[in-house]
DNA sequence: CTTGACATAGAACGTATGTTCCGATAGAAT
DNA sequence: ATTCTATCGGAACATACGTTCTATGTCAAG
């Protein structure tokens, strides 16, 4: 609720809950606590753990012995290890149309489908989004029917990047690896044995998003 | 150590303890455990307790409330659900060699390089292991240089696996769709532009492993 | 039957732990 | 300077909690 920063003994108390928490699979006492961070005074330490659960960050439960919890947001916002990752599985990719944007207006919890996937997998968590491949019209990408492709919604993107592309005139998505070239753009198809497209005017093309991982299960 | 089976009781605290644990951030105290499991004397569930420890479920920390833990045994055992796996990463696959396949001595922990992915994402956890491709020799299988395939050992193949195979005459590895054809067998590349193999002498294949995921990460 | 290992109950004990109260200090606002 | 608020330190307090001890019951081995 407040949007008061934490102090740095505040920061430290997190810290060190959330390590000794992972740590020994039980909450740090309130002397434990102080002892790490420094405070001779249980008081204190209790007066900033309130503190600190006004803040949200923490859970408390009266009269229980280590009865602290990390709030959610504050696991999400130090999960930045071997954590998972749920994207949505917002729609199909085919040739013959744009790429399913998911819209703004779409809840985070809203897609009831999803692909979960370890977080080491992207780099980056946010602004993703997965579509499945219909149909043998993406071979030259080197993706199948069926495949899932994850990617992230990214007005700008730089040479060697894969990305979707709708290209207006042939009213068609494909996958290529894209490249400035001059002032033209060329579009590489990800298969070696394919020639690749050059664009003369990039007004035609519509870069719909960036590929950050494709995913095939068999069997 | 032991190996005695565990009472009714000591079952229901193991399971008292881990749903209270993730429930509540922190681990029951011993009169939550007792009381939960309908055990009147605190002594008793410290007896079992001690019980567990020395059957190797759980930790203890002396004279700490709530210093109980599970241990990696029992967490294991009860990770069924949306959890991750880790897959050794066990070599590199290309076209002029045989499938580099993980030794049997091959310590659980040996292999310092692996992926992790999320359960959901293969059916069986077990005879995993995954391999990276080099070179562009399995393009005809839809898989590009840098990609990870994640395959099990697996003897025994059906009709429409997608199955490394090594091609004794040839001394080759391909990635094929795999299909019984009379008494020959029918190599079919996932590529749809691509010319089936067949093979009219099963001697001179050796199905090394069977595909169950292809990974491919970008940018 | 006796013995001994095992499991259970209940009570008493010591202490680890959360809570509360009072006072001190520092800084900003008036 | 005065006041108010936020933060801190120390101590006393109440109790939640782990530990320990004694007693009881069960059951198989001797």
């Amino acid at each position: 609720m407040a949007k008061r920063a934490l102090t740095e003994r505040q920061r430290r108390m997190l810290d060190y809950i959330q390590d000794f928490t992972v740590k020994n699979g039980y909450p740090p006492s309130i002397r434990q606590i102080g002892k790490a961070v420094d405070i001779s005074s249980t008081s204190v330490v209790n007066y900033n753990l309130n503190r600190l659960v006004e803040e949200g960050y923490l859970d408390r439960d009266q009269n229980v012995s280590r009865g602290i919890r990390l709030t959610e947001k504050l696991m999400k916002a130090t999960e930045t290890l071997g954590d998972v990752v749920r994207i949505p599985l917002v729609g199909r990719i085919f040739a013959s149309e744009p790429v399913p944007l998911p819209g703004t207006d779409s809840p985070i919890y809203g897609a009831d489908e999803a692909i979960e996937i370890t977080r080491d997998l992207v780099t980056s968590g946010e602004d993703l989004f997965a579509l499945e491949v219909k149909g043998d019209s993406m071979v030259d990408a080197m993706v199948s029917e069926g495949d899932i492709v994850v990617m992230k919604r990214e007005p700008n993107w730089s040479n060697g990047d894969m990305v979707a592309v709708w290209l207006k005139d042939r009213e068609e998505t494909t996958l290529k690896y894209i490249y400035h070239e001059g002032n033209q753009v060329r579009l590489q198809p990800a298969n070696p044995n394919m020639e690749a497209i050059m664009i003369e005017n990039p007004e035609i093309i519509e870069v719909q998003g960036k590929v950050m991982l494709v995913l095939r299960q068999l069997a």
